[in-house]
DNA sequence: GTCGACATGTCGATTATCGGAATATCCCCG
DNA sequence: CGGGGATATTCCGATAATCGACATGTCGAC
């Protein structure tokens, strides 16, 4: 139960996989959309996070067929299990912070 | 729009701080307890991201009254600002998730 | 044939973050 | 008075993560 916590980045990249498979490239992109901005990683943090997911054994990856050139990355059943692990990480989180008052001057409580 | 991730630890200190102020080593424990277990910083940890906190302008610190020992920490404006920010992203990466499927074998789509 | 998008990497530098040792005080109990 | 445990904080070394730049190559369009 001691859920370790994940990179925003990691868990943008498994939910990215979580769609479909895709290039190296195609993630960069799908991140900085999913994120609206927010995560917006540059080739190096990215290579270096798929790398880490990879050793983690959360994502596989495999050559794209005979003529196409590039890796495609995969969603592993265990990444599967990473991402939604972290979903309720977050979940949990999230309702913190609505039982705390965060707003100003709205009338709350 | 660029709302940059916060770390879990800076987060569960906001939300720990904005249900009353606290002394570092009382946010210790508040945030062991709030995550269940999953974040729990040692002393170094602590006190550097409160130092990141107070840097950032996020919280606030004083001097405890006469005879009693510490700084007291306390949740700025700004700082409730930046868990609300924050609280929003996270409402969006799980939205994301959600939409994925993630559960392996419950008959899902 | 050159330009821009696609694609995959590596390297070095800089931050960010972490955990533990060390230190000190306070308060209770005997 | 003395020890011990909770409180409270600082400092230090090590690891993790990120960034930006550079390198290399393919592909299709114009």
């Amino acid at each position: 139960m001691t859920d370790t916590p994940m990179t925003p980045l990691s868990m943008h990249l498994l939910l990215a996989l979580a769609e479909q498979p895709r290039h190296g490239y195609g993630l960069m992109q799908a991140v900085r959309e999913q994120s609206d901005g927010a995560v917006r990683p540059g080739t190096g943090s990215l290579y270096a996070a798929l790398q880490r997911l990879l050793d983690d054994g959360l994502i596989g990856a495999e050559d794209d067929g005979e003529g196409r050139r590039g890796t495609r990355y995969r969603l592993t059943r265990a990444g599967a299990d990473a991402a939604l692990a972290e979903a309720g990480r977050l979940q949990r989180v999230l309702a913190l912070a609505n039982r705390r008052d965060l707003l100003p001057d709205a009338g709350g409580r």
